[in-house]
DNA sequence: CGAGTTATTGACCGACCGTTCCAAAACATA
DNA sequence: TATGTTTTGGAACGGTCGGTCAATAACTCG
């Protein structure tokens, strides 16, 4: 009955994701979004409604196609500890490819926004909350198969790999090598769970 | 022979710290940056070249002041492994003071800067390098004095020890609780250093 | 084909960005 | 007190920011 927008939206979402990913909420202008995008200005407000709409779908985006990943692996029912350390060499492994080199996009909105923008912050935190269950949920299954040490709960262990996994993402985005990176967590996996 | 400064230079760069500390470089306007210290745009420039100057000088001055209080605890010759608890300790415990809640000025540095100017993200980082060497060579002590398991090699202890500070100081900044945090770091700690 | 509806386009808005510049002010020295 | 030097204060700069708006284009349906 009118006319169909002429572009792809989940196209234009990657789009606006790299851009954001790679400078942050504030550092990216409208007019990097809108070259990135292959659409104008009009179209984007009249698409997302603003920046700050345009960005939450992108986390939302960036939960359904990057975090789907991890949780998929942290869910593994049969060997829970081959899971967890799973997520840890994907991580490493992406490393060479350009968006794995950016960090976590939640992460650093979280870092980002948290003292300025509660709303947008709380967002990203949440998603990220739930990485956090599920390690805390890996830690429990892999425990009560005997592949984890029982001298930690379940939930400190789970902290603690959440916290280690954060530390990884954010000196990723900082420029370490896959092989500094791997000295930082690897003795901590073999102490937690000897293969 | 001339008319003298008007202004405190170490306390207006305490007051810029604080500015860059909460809203990173880029989101710092100048506005801001004079408000807090007091002084005006041609002050500004005529002490410290433009934004860019102003900001190295804050960095310069963070490690001359933050990141001094790690370097001594670390160095604790008598008890090495008391130093590493330490430096988490004091971290956890200064929470509640406004400028621990910020994270750490040289990590949200590198997070923000990293992809896009490698001259400021650098030096961030290089401070940062220095901590990771004081974690080794403490790790390398307590090890010396049997404090430490020796299943790990001091050079991976300290960088997973780094690690585990960073993504400290990023959740921190994000807002979790000391008790969260707390869980994050201690099972670490012990099955490191059983004390 | 004509009417109705929505998307696209690009000019335009006021506000703010970092930076420059210069006259006025405040000091040290003669 | 007069002179030279440096800081201070604030107006002004071009550029970019996020956001708006009205005219035009492209489609569906009658």
């Amino acid at each position: 009955m009118a006319r169909p927008l002429q572009f792809d939206r989940q196209q234009a979402l990657d789009a606006a994701m790299q851009v954001f990913w790679l400078h942050g909420f504030c550092s990216s202008s409208l007019q990097q979004l809108l070259t990135a995008m292959e659409i104008n200005r009009g179209s984007l407000y009249a698409a997302f409604g603003d920046k700050v709409g345009l960005f939450k779908e992108v986390i939302d985006k960036y939960q359904c196609t990057m975090q789907a990943v991890v949780f998929e692996l942290l869910n593994n029912e049969d060997d829970p500890a081959q899971g967890i350390r799973d997520v840890f060499e994907v991580t490493l492994f992406c490393l060479p490819e350009d968006a794995m080199a950016l960090g976590c996009l939640l992460v650093n909105t979280v870092n980002e926004l948290s003292p300025i923008d509660i709303e947008l912050s709380n967002l990203a935190s949440a998603k990220l909350a739930l990485v956090e269950q599920a390690f805390i949920n890996a830690c429990a299954r892999a425990q009560a198969q005997n592949q984890m040490s029982k001298a930690v709960s379940a939930d400190d262990a789970g902290k603690m790999l959440m916290n280690t996994m954060i530390g990884l993402r954010v000196q990723s985005r900082g420029g370490a090598s896959e092989a500094h990176l791997r000295q930082s967590i690897t003795p901590l996996l073999t102490m937690l769970m000897p293969s």
